[in-house]
DNA sequence: ATGGCCATGTAAGATGTTACATGATTTA
DNA sequence: TAAATCATGTAACATCTTACATGGCCAT
């Protein structure tokens, strides 16, 4: 009973309790321009996941002008405020503070079947990308101190696994000689 | 065309690609027995997934037995081994280093909902579960190099999930007084 | 006034999950 | 030999994605 939230009913419930009300299609532009946003903000997503909030109480929506079209205007309810509470704050299940999936990690569990002359180039491949991308998270200037915060913890990451990458390429050049 | 394989199908080929033709059973072990799975090996999943790769042509199916019953036993074509080598090297998509999805940082997204005087207990929750998570990788002994190197991965980014936790708590601390 | 983008959805498909069914094998 | 577990799937459901439809708005 009392189904948890996931993380992108978190999510929305989140927007929806710091801008207020808002559109299904304002919902879809907080994801859409969201740099960092591992969902893509399809309306095939957003909209069916608003009608599944409101199914459970958490939203409450009314017919609004928006210009001249009608559009649903979704709320967030009392009750929907204390489930976006729990999903906030401890206590924290095991899955959230697991070591979250990596692709490359994923990759680096099948290295055996790459032979040992190609795995320089590999680690060289991927510190390439990497530090692309960190470079690309610095050059980021985001506005509230939510963002500064999350992104400090993204930089952090990002460093883990160029140090990780570092090491590797550094254990395969001292094994081959 | 020549679509690409997913992150499931590649540790899929890749598991056979290792350990030589394997029942869909024996694929969903792999999963099941893995400590750091992501996914959840469900039959709903393999099942279907090796069908879909037999039908792409990248693995073959013989009936065979296994005790007294008749399973699928699955083996990696040529091309199932060339598809598998082009996920595991370079060129990385940009999403392959890109920083993966944390579910707490998507909730430090959301810190400024909470009260100043709630924070350090989340935390200091926080931090004790990211603790005892890496108290559980180190406690592992994996056997092959593979898992050495992947495992120092993870290692390495729950530390760095530790540190920026730690720095919040500092933060907030500072802010506080 | 019209061609293109914005806003509001809907539909179909991909890919995962949990739950179920069922026969073989092991164990008490 | 009965109960529990292993092995082999199938079915129903959940939740994303991309692609489509459609009407309003804006710039040229």
């Amino acid at each position: 009973m009392t189904q948890a939230l996931s993380e992108l009913e978190g999510c929305v419930l989140g927007h929806l309790s710091r801008r207020g009300p808002a559109t299904a299609y304002a919902v879809r532009r907080a994801f859409l321009d969201s740099p960092s946003s591992h969902w893509s903000g399809s309306a095939g997503a957003v909209y069916p996941l608003l009608e599944r909030l409101e199914a459970r109480g958490l939203v409450r929506s009314r017919k609004a002008p928006t210009g001249a079209r009608q559009a649903w205007l979704y709320a967030i309810t009392p009750g929907g405020r204390r489930r976006l509470r729990a999903w906030l704050l401890p206590p924290f299940s095991a899955d959230l503070v697991s070591t979250p999936q990596d692709p490359l990690r994923t990759r680096v569990h099948f290295l055996s079947l790459i032979p040992e002359r190609q795995r320089a180039a590999l680690f060289d491949a991927a510190l390439a990308g990497l530090r692309r991308h960190l470079s690309a998270l610095q050059a980021l200037r985001k506005v509230g101190p939510d963002d500064r915060r999350a992104l400090r913890g993204a930089v952090l990451a990002m460093r883990a696994r160029i140090a990780w990458f570092a090491g590797l390429r550094r254990e395969g050049a001292r094994t081959r000689r």
